[in-house]
DNA sequence: AAGCATGATTCTTG
DNA sequence: CAAGAATCATGCTT
């Protein structure tokens, strides 16, 4: 058909496709975008059309396919988790099916290292467990002057860091915590208590 | 499998 | 509501 798409619609489409999770439409949408010649050059430089294929080459288990589109040209930040996210799990499973069992938690570790994000995917960091080595500078810098920030410092931080005033609050608390017990008059008993707790509590 | 690091949670106290 | 302590949960590394 010559229904002709704006851009804008295309990504939509796309976006929406990849949203609902219907690989099936979104499937023949991508194929009934790709063999018309006018569009589809300025379709290609879409990054939501480039994202729904990645994530079709995933889910059909074109792995090269994937890895090529991926590491083709640099995508925004925007994408980077979900992208992320493909590219690992591509290589897991890639991994997987060869040695025919899943992989733990060391197997993931060493494909990770094994196969680094590319940078087209990366801004250089984002690991994910952690706040983001730029925010937790942010937080080091600040705890070295001080380490009670005021509530409104403590919103300034947060919005500094792009993190939540309770995660400010969370990581200032678990500092001090902690270079208090690693400095403290250690040396005596590093045993834990035990019998503490009773149990029956009372309800209401 | 064990150890470490780090964010979050729970409980108590002021 | 915030601080401290103990503890949990999870991910990384060895």
């Amino acid at each position: 058909m010559d229904v002709v798409f704006s851009s804008e619609q295309v990504a939509c489409m796309c976006e929406v496709l990849l949203q609902a999770g219907s690989m099936e439409r979104l499937t023949s949408f991508l194929h009934s975008l790709a063999p018309s010649s006018s569009s589809s050059a300025a379709a290609a430089a879409l990054e939501s059309v480039l994202k729904a294929r990645a994530v079709v080459a995933f889910h059909q288990g074109r792995y090269a396919d994937l890895y090529g589109l991926l590491e083709a040209r640099p995508f925004s930040p925007r994408c980077h988790a979900p992208l992320q996210q493909l590219w690992l799990r591509a290589h897991y499973a890639e991994a997987e099916r060869q040695r025919g069992r899943p992989l733990g938690a060391v197997g993931k570790y060493r494909i990770r290292r094994k196969f680094p994000l590319p940078a087209t995917i990366w801004d250089g960091e984002q690991t994910s467990y952690c706040f983001k080595e730029k925010s937790r500078h942010v937080l080091r810098e600040w705890y070295h002057y001080k380490a009670y920030p005021s509530t409104r410092e403590k919103r300034e931080l947060a919005t500094a860091t792009g993190l939540t005033v309770t995660q400010v609050s969370n990581w200032f608390k678990n500092r001090r915590q902690r270079d208090r017990s690693a400095s403290g008059p250690d040396s005596f008993y590093t045993l834990c208590p035990n019998g503490g707790l009773e149990g029956s509590l009372s309800d209401v």
